[in-house]
Order: structure tokens, then C-alpha cells, then sequence
DNA sequence: ATAAACTTTACTGTGAGGGGAAGGTAAAGG
DNA sequence: CCTTTACCTTCCCCTCACAGTAAAGTTTAT
């Protein structure tokens, strides 16, 4: 299967697919004459597993480790859960940052009255040096 | 005031300051003699004001937009203000991917035994074409 | 035979700086 | 005054996960 229609079943591109074959994660066949790709139906497999986890927010690293314990059948699954949990948590922690930054920029966006005039307490909030923080 | 003086004040690093002149963010006086940069208070203002735009998710552009209308005197408010609401439908944005990633990641955890046999439904999950979404 | 539609490698660019080398400058101590 | 140390400068490469483009080779259809 040459890598277009590789990409078009894995969901992504071959750019991506080129790129995943140079970092040595997903290494199709390689006719030596041609040097054209050809992907075998475990490639795709493997290809929708890490467009998943990319999707999930897992990096190529960690998409890495993810993959060797899918090929590994006697993987423990401990390993995979613990990699979840640990992923879950750095969500739940960007997830807190954003709340709270949301929180702040929209009490500064409901105290600035918004017109033609010059005075602006989000501009103003923004010039402190701590921040807007002290502020609320 | 030196570079490091500077970056201490405004809460950055010189490396950072080094480049918000070189893209031509806030640019110091420069000795011509020495090539030192020297920061005027005026300076610190402007890079503790970028410095909080960006801890509040804004990019260099938008920034070099809100430092614009900062300086302009007779700047509209709801210039301002537009922005700022336009950032924080962004966090929303984003706060609904992140929220949906990790509930379907605790789903997934949950379901895993997460012990040393080699069945795994998370790593089964993701090796259905569509993602795991339709398992949940 | 030729043109269109692929494919390859190689190079550059992204955002927002970080790390480090090579060389010039300034301030402190003797 | 001299030396050491602590700065400062520019320059170049590195990050992450690709995207865009160019030049050249290959396959497919007409």
C-alpha cells in the first residue's frame, strides 16, 4: 500500500507518515529500487494506534513507549494504566491553570466598560507588576 | 539598567529580553560603544506588561497589540476588550477539549485492571480505527 | 510517447525562547 | 596598574511535531 492511501486509512498525512518512518516509529518496508513506501496492513494498525494517543494528547515519546508495550503480548498492563493516570493528572493540572486564567480575564472583561474612551482597567490591571492578580 | 537588572525586574529572563528586541517587541537603548543594552523604567513597565499578557495566554502578536494600544493615549477601550473576550472564548475552547480528553482517559482507567496480565482495554481502545470513543 | 499523478529526499519555517561557544567589557580586589 | 571574575555581546544549534516547497525520480493513464 503505497503511503497516500496509507495515510488516507490512518487518518493522517504522509508528511506525518514520512515523518513517524525518520524518527524510527512506525518503519514501513522500503522498496530498495523504487524507495517507494510500502505499508503493510500492521503498519496501519499501528498508525491508527498513534494518531489515537496523539489525539489523546500523549507525545511522540510517550506514543513510543505506548506502542512497544502494545507489540510486547505479554506486556503488563499495569505500565499502560500508570502512563493514563499520569497523562490524566497533567490534564487535570492545565485544566485547573486555564480555569483560573479564564476566571481572571473574564473579571477584567466585565470591569472594563468597553467604549471609545481611553481609560481601560485591562490595560491598567495588565501594567502591575504582579499582575492583575491583586487586583480581583 | 543592565540586562540582568532588567530581566529581574520584569520578572523575565535575559535571553527573553534579548529576543523581545530582537523581534522588535521592546528595544532598549543600546550603547554604541559597548553594545550594552540599557533599560529605561519605561522598558520595565513595557516587559512587566508583556510578561503578564503572556502568562495570560496571549502570543507575542497579540501582544505587540495590546503594547500598542498601551501606549497609545487616546486607544478605545473596547479594542482592548475585544481581545480580551475573543482570548477567553479560546480557553473555553480549549478547557471543553481538555475536559472531554480526560474523562474519556478516566473511563479508560477504570476499566483497566491495571495488574501484570497482558489485557489491556486501554491500549485495546486505541487500536480501533475511530479511537476509543465509541467504546465509551 | 507523453502527460498527469504520484513518490522520494532535502531544505526551510513555525512559537517562544533555551543552551552554549567565542570574544569584548566592567567592576572589584590587590 | 593589573588581574580575576562577572558581566555583556552576537552567532549558531536545539526544542516539538510536523507543514510547505523544490527538484528529481516513478507509476499510471491516455
Amino acid at each position: 500500500m503505497n503511503i497516500s492511501v496509507a495515510a488516507k486509512q490512518a487518518g493522517l498525512t504522509a508528511k506525518t507518515l514520512r515523518y513517524y518512518d525518520t524518527i524510527g516509529l512506525v518503519s514501513p518496508y522500503q522498496n530498495p529500487r523504487t524507495g517507494y513506501r510500502d505499508y503493510a496492513e500492521a503498519d496501519i494498525a499501528k498508525l491508527q494506534f498513534v494518531g489515537t494517543a496523539r489525539r489523546f494528547n500523549f507525545s511522540i515519546e510517550e506514543c513510543r513507549e505506548l506502542l512497544s508495550l502494545y507489540e510486547d503480548k505479554n506486556r503488563p498492563s499495569e505500565a499502560v494504566k500508570a502512563l493514563t493516570l499520569q497523562k490524566i493528572a497533567e490534564i487535570e493540572d492545565r485544566l485547573a491553570e486555564l480555569g483560573a486564567l479564564r476566571d481572571q480575564l473574564a473579571h477584567l472583561a466585565r470591569s472594563c466598560h468597553g467604549d471609545s474612551r481611553a481609560d481601560c482597567p485591562i490595560l491598567d490591571a495588565f501594567s502591575t507588576p504582579d499582575g492583575p492578580s491583586r487586583l480581583l
